[in-house]
DNA sequence: GTATTTGCAAACCGTTTGCAAACGG
DNA sequence: CCGTTTGCAAACGGTTTGCAAATAC
């Protein structure tokens, strides 16, 4: 069921546009990307879109539970499929790759955290900071 | 040794100036704080200080590990002592508290990091983002 | 005395806003 | 049609920069 979200949106009061189709597949496709990545993505097709439209969708799309957010570098934040979120980001401060790994990773805190907090761990927003096995 | 900082300056060829000594005072009395906290704070000593002179301390500071900072809300990092560093943040998408917990919540995420990909997790910038006891 | 450091003002980047025009249902 | 959505341009907040004047040593 290629199109549930439409129904999703139509039954919150919100309209199908090319710009909110074009976005979603933005995303879809480039995996981490940037608002502006997007942006650029986007204006590769006959369609433009300018950037506050892009912000705007986003926001929108989150508020759905289309797609989510984490912070890799500094500065923009990085937008991927909600359906594709499962994992914990490793980010290396000396050749800035990013690894995804198994959330399993981090079980440990997680129910740590849950047992002796209480505290609900949004798991796939987490990015973990430091050194790969090369630039240590 | 309260002032063991000063030698450190010297040698790296760095001179001792009111605002590097009135910056430092701040992060350890302000804790948690944003550049912004941080010059605000100056300047209620008789001393001033600009915005951008904080920026280039903080950057200095931290590059001769006196100080660290984290990203707990977006906008603005939060600067504090390196010496005071060891915990791991979590922060609520509910009310927005910040909590400081031990690192060793985390010791089993990062002893798989490190085993099975050989990554060195910089335990004290890690920040858990989730809901508290309260906002669940 | 001289190289470092500061303050200032302007530029910068990512993001948000108000508003009139365009458009989906 | 009418209410939502868009594009545009302007404003925003946090940060960085170039440069001349001030200052540590």
């Amino acid at each position: 069921m290629a199109k549930a979200w439409h129904e999703e949106l139509r039954a919150r009061g919100y309209r199908i546009t090319p710009q909110r189709q074009l976005v979603l597949e933005a995303v879809a496709k480039l995996g981490h990307a940037t608002p502006e990545d997007i942006c650029a993505e986007v204006r590769e097709t006959a369609r433009g879109i300018n950037i506050s439209t892009v912000y705007r969708t986003l926001e929108l799309l989150e508020k759905l539970g289309l797609v989510t957010h984490t912070h890799l570098n500094r500065n923009a934040p990085t937008y991927h499929l909600a359906s594709e979120a499962d994992h914990v980001h490793l980010v290396c401060r000396g050749c800035g790759e990013v690894t995804e790994v198994s959330p399993d990773m981090a079980a440990g805190l997680v129910s740590s955290l849950e047992e002796k907090l209480g505290f609900e761990t949004d798991i796939s927003h987490l990015t973990v900071y430091g050194h790969c096995r090369n630039c240590r």
